[in-house]
DNA sequence: CATGAATGAGGGTTCATTCAT
DNA sequence: CATGAATGAACCCTCATTCAT
């Protein structure tokens, strides 16, 4: 061979398989979660599913069961994968705003955008209800985290956090259910969040601002798992 | 009908027959539908439920299917039960309000505490999303009348009416899921139909008073579907 | 119809229902033990065997489920029946001797011939090894009953009682074996019993005596499971 | 073989390499055994076992067929060992007597006492029945030896070889049944000998005797695949 | 109309075995 | 030789629906 041998005088044989093993499996993995999030959205956390999903991925039926032991447990990873692509692309344009009414028009406005880029996010969200999915995907950490700053800052006037966690996640989901149904226009997002500021008690005029800012757009990565499932229909 | 039966010469056979078998008729349905919300409720709309509801009205598999076809068109029925019931009770207490805003509060109010009354109702609800079921039972003309009415006397700021629904909708369900999971205080259902005021645009002041107004309370019929399907915790 | 009427006026038809139904579980049932009794012969009780079973009975892969919620079900149904059945044959006979020696001979030389009339049955028992089937099938009663007579009576030295039952139970399936491997001549079932006698403690003489008397032969019910599962060798 | 590797000139680089991987593959193998003896004696011999088997030994699942092509061969592997251990451990003592009747009493009395310190032996030939386990192993030889010895001395009027062989071997494994079951007493293998000689025709007073004999007690070696499989129970 | 036995499509899960690394 | 990801045949089980009585 022409691998360099140094003075261990072995091939890095053991390593390079371990290497190669887990990239494979990462891959297979990954197959599976993006072949999952489809049926999904399209079903609901219970759906009867591994038949399409082992056909869309391209893998055997055994294999299904090397990477999941229960419909479960992959819909958790599902849940878990776009929980964290939503905040990986949203979070960071929130985090760049400072008064927390900001970064709560911010959230919703591009959540809602994000929505009409990707369908089956929205559709996968809404199945969830506002229960199971939507608590562990939006809420966790990040929302609360801006409610509580604005309450904690005198913006809010709704101190009830659960309250106004329900004030916010359920018009959100509403909407996206909306945008499954019908063509939203492109001032929907804003004037949902100017409403939602509102209704935690933010000044009618001060809703309007922070609503109509312009937040910029995120940036998908190219090999997320949205871009995986589906053709993107990319403007944001 | 007009059919006056009195004392006069036949016997009433025939009649009589057919009058007994419509209300057995009538109550094997009813069985049948107090059997299925709670699994509907518990599962969801696509739950494997025949076997259980026919256990529990205690009727025979094959008498399930002189009454409903399939599975979607029982789920059908009890979600138009459902509607009914709510309608029944809730609606000749928002029309007793005049101020559209007055209406909007009062629904608000009511079907919440209802929701603390029922959980099954809640549950039913919550699982049927904001789609599907929410839009078949809440919505079906008298959100919508009492939007169109609150644009139309200048109350409403919020004039797309599909975000003014989304704006009710979506908060409600929301605080249905919430009534589900923790106990909500005695004040959270003015608070959530306060702030949903605001969000449509109502001043602050005046979506106070509304929201606070005493509006009665609805009286649940001895023989409603919620109140055979499981003991009610009665004071609403 | 032809039926009777008597003044209820009312045909029968509930009954007659069922009756019918009854009688076709029945034979279902019936079916379905038969077909499983060669399934497990061969391959014991924890062998695969519902899609064998089905076909071979020729009923549906739900009817199954109708009938036995899981296999180790079916497995001690067709025990049971077995069981059952081989009492039946075998212990009339037996009781037809007053001797606790002379019911032992009996016991263990029929049991051995009818072993050799219905292969299906030795595999089954030797199957089953000396624990869970033939414990349950050849001792619930019958033997230790025996063998408790014995001791009594001064007929059998050996009075530790489970010592007892593997002196008797151990040979006799131990010949099932051999009956299925080997053809085993017409003495056999006879020298069997009289060196079991021997070392249950009874004198050599005695042991001779009973063993080799004549005691009949049982006469196998046309629809026993043995004869509904195969063709049998007719003479015992 | 007959190479002689002293300090002579050439290291013994490759014999050494040769001999430290025949001992690794030795050791795999045995630990492979040892990892299956439990397994099959818990769920015999169509156990689905490789899973636990390779993980219990801590090999990789390609490994395993390395060693063995099929479970056939695997178990087939086991028996082989558990025979050979068996007959190491128990035919030397036996072969200490010279009478067929004590020889015997001898091995009869040891193998219960060797199950009662390795229940896994007991229930690994229970497990088998009298047939393909306990044939290969207990019988491929010793039993037949002896068997024919006694019946070439006079010492037992059963004279159909096969009749004495289930006559040994039934009691006996009926015997580890019921160690496995119960707790046996320690008069018990005597008794059971006892009994088993008067089958076979030895007069009573000389089964006693032969029976009561002592025989000294079997020395396990600390390696056995027994030990290595459980804790010992010390004492025999 | 009520009954409930029978049906069979639909989906789930295990595990011996192969094979590229 | 060791490794462990992938395979797929062979099972298992449920449940909506039909139909003879």
């Amino acid at each position: 061979m022409m691998v360099p041998r140094t003075s261990s005088g072995q091939p890095p044989r053991a390593d390079h398989r371990t290497r190669v093993g887990q990239e494979r499996r990462e891959r297979t993995r990954a197959k599976l979660l993006a072949a999952a999030l489809p049926v999904f959205a399209k079903h609901g956390a219970d759906a009867a599913i591994i038949d399409s999903i082992i056909q869309q991925a391209g893998v055997a039926r055994g294999t299904f069961y090397n990477y999941f032991r229960t419909n479960d447990e992959l819909f958790a990873a599902v849940a878990q994968e776009v929980s964290n692509e939503l905040i990986r692309l949203v979070d960071p344009i929130v985090l760049a705003q400072t008064d927390p009414a900001a970064r709560v028009a911010c959230g919703v406005t591009l959540v809602v955008k994000l929505a009409r880029c990707y369908p089956l996010l929205a559709e996968f969200i809404v199945r969830g209800g506002p229960g199971a999915i939507a608590a562990g995907i939006l809420a966790a950490g990040v929302v609360p985290r801006d409610i509580a700053a604005g309450v904690a800052a005198g913006r809010f006037t709704v101190t009830n956090q659960r309250l106004a966690f329900d004030l916010i996640l359920g018009p959100v989901i509403a909407a996206l259910h909306t945008a499954l149904t019908e063509t939203i226009s492109e001032q929907y997002p804003r004037d949902l969040a100017e409403s939602i500021l509102r209704s935690l008690g933010v000044e009618p005029e001060a809703a309007r601002k922070f609503a109509n800012h312009d937040f910029g757009a995120f940036v998908p990565s190219e090999d997320s798992i949205f871009n995986r499932c589906q053709p993107k229909n990319a403007a944001n």
